[in-house]
DNA sequence: CAAAAAGTTTACGTTTACGTAAACGGAATA
DNA sequence: TATTCCGTTTACGTAAACGTAAACTTTTTG
């Protein structure tokens, strides 16, 4: 039978963040645990969801930005309105990401430029000291 | 003969930033602009670290991040010891964006999933609708 | 059973990245 | 000439995302 719950600090050493930040989470209302007298019990789908944010903060989302996206994935009830709602929020999102992977291979190229130029410049020098 | 400076409005109103956000840069040292009495005078160069600095921004980088990134780019006179460290510095630096290429692919598929899932359930409250 | 370890709440502190307002100086325009 | 529109400096304010410390329970362990 698996674990069906973490306690905090099993939770902030596997994520390698603090108990803070978790509770801080918590109390930003992105995290859910369930409760054990005072001790707080995060259940699998609160793992996710932790895992979901610290995704989010690696491609620089603030917790908002994640709160929605997270949203997203948890649809509840909706009607007509609400899924064309949605839809749009997922072409707003998908936009960014598409910006945002064309100024990443951007960087890379620039990257790879200043390491070329930085080996030549090790040759050069190497070629100074062995003539 | 192209324009070979800006005023601060022009930078402003061209990257859509307010003319506080470019002092601000300067004061932080990203930006060096010259001066003609009181008045900041930017060069190609300052306008070109402008648009690095906000394509940092737009891929979660903070300010200090940035810097580092661009002053990649301008090398300055290194020894054989500084070439080795800006190698690394450049590793580093893919690492994170490759890490940050993964993510973002991965919360692509993810929003793919929730727009077919929204398509369906649309789908699905049209056949109600017209039986 | 006593001490250490891990949990809790409350609350103030910190850094980043600017916003906003005051108070002022030239230049262009009605 | 008066007003308006840039521009400037100085300075305090703010939101986000936690860090840190105090003061206190609860659990675990030697």
């Amino acid at each position: 039978m698996p674990a069906t719950h973490y306690r905090i600090s099993e939770l902030a050493s596997e994520f390698d963040i603090t108990p803070r930040t978790i509770r801080f989470y918590e109390e930003k209302g992105l995290l859910n645990p369930e409760r054990d007298g005072q001790t707080r019990l995060f259940r699998p789908a609160d793992r996710v969801r932790l895992a979901l944010i610290l995704r989010g903060k690696r491609c620089g989302l603030s917790l908002d930005e994640s709160r929605e996206i997270i949203e997203m994935y948890e649809p509840g009830q909706s009607n007509v309105e609400q899924l064309h709602s949605l839809l749009d929020k997922v072409r707003e999102r998908r936009d960014v990401l598409t910006a945002q992977l064309a100024d990443i291979k951007d960087m890379m190229q620039e990257l790879d430029d200043v390491e070329r130029r930085c080996r030549r410049s090790l040759a050069a020098l190497e070629e100074d000291n062995h003539p």
